[in-house]
DNA sequence: GTATGTGCAAAGGCTTTGCACACGT
DNA sequence: ACGTGTGCAAAGCCTTTGCACATAC
């Protein structure tokens, strides 16, 4: 069973590097080794990541090259950036399949956990014909104890 | 009716600038007139306004003491700090009956409007008790197009 | 008179930009 | 070969900090 989910997991994420390079193909964009390390490890990140970690984890990779492959991905929204609170942006892989989530960010640890939840979906896809505009995209944070900080 | 209007947002405000000041007393922190200054201004602001732009704003008072205001505030919880996604923090004063309203940054003209909304509020709500942690605070953020951009 | 408040300038971080060289096509 | 991709270093912002002077109490 979790080596079924990691199965499934990697292709997914293989699935979700593939299409970005293939993205990057059709926009124009010649291939590049920084650029596909920014990929590579952005595929293996399932949530938020902060620039200056990817600089930080990605050796041989200069910063403006992580910046400038963040730039150019969240262009064609390969990438979403997120913006928790902190001194950097965060960015993630955008699921092609549409899927998101949000994020909780745990006041004792520091971790960022992502979460899904249907209700407060709809209640915010109700929200334009309410309030008179239109939703281009939409993102909640909860600031609070993480299950095993609260555990504590 | 415009002028009762205006009345009572002027008596509100007032009363959160007393109340902010009080806390202050409260806490040991003596009167200054940069302090004072940037309160008077929060107050007058229903929505987000960055620290750069309250800066600008106030003549005569250093950025030094805007930010160190800023951040004295926060730590009574007077003011907010809310992630809006520009360059700079953006923060709002906190309203002493608890009421409080999210953000809609519009991605034409980059107006940052406020709103409120019942639905939205039960749906975070239910939250903990579905993942398991404890909400301290939350933040939604929308982007789109405002009404006046929308008309265009 | 003493401790806090404030402005200025310098320092710190994150992010962007300029430029010369390496590499993909 | 040509134009894009990349690393390095410098520059730009926002924010924080150090320090001397002003002000509240």
């Amino acid at each position: 069973m979790d080596s079924n989910a990691t199965e499934e997991k990697d292709r997914l994420t293989g699935t979700w590097a593939e299409f970005a390079l293939g993205r990057l193909d059709t926009a124009g964009y010649r291939r590049g080794g920084s650029r596909s390390q920014v990929i590579d490890y952005l595929a293996t990140r399932d949530c938020a990541v902060t620039a200056p970690e990817i600089d930080e984890r990605l050796e041989g990779v200069g910063r403006a090259s992580v910046y400038r492959t963040l730039e150019q991905l969240e262009e064609l929204e390969l990438v979403q950036k997120v913006d928790l609170g902190g001194d950097s942006a965060a960015f993630e892989k955008v699921d092609p399949a549409g899927h998101h989530h949000h994020h909780l960010v745990c006041t004792r640890c520091g971790r960022v956990l992502p979460f899904e939840d249907e209700a407060l979906e709809e209640a915010i896809h109700e929200l334009p014909a309410k309030e008179g505009f239109t939703i281009e995209g939409h993102e909640v944070t909860l600031r609070g104890t993480c299950r095993r900080c609260g555990a504590d």
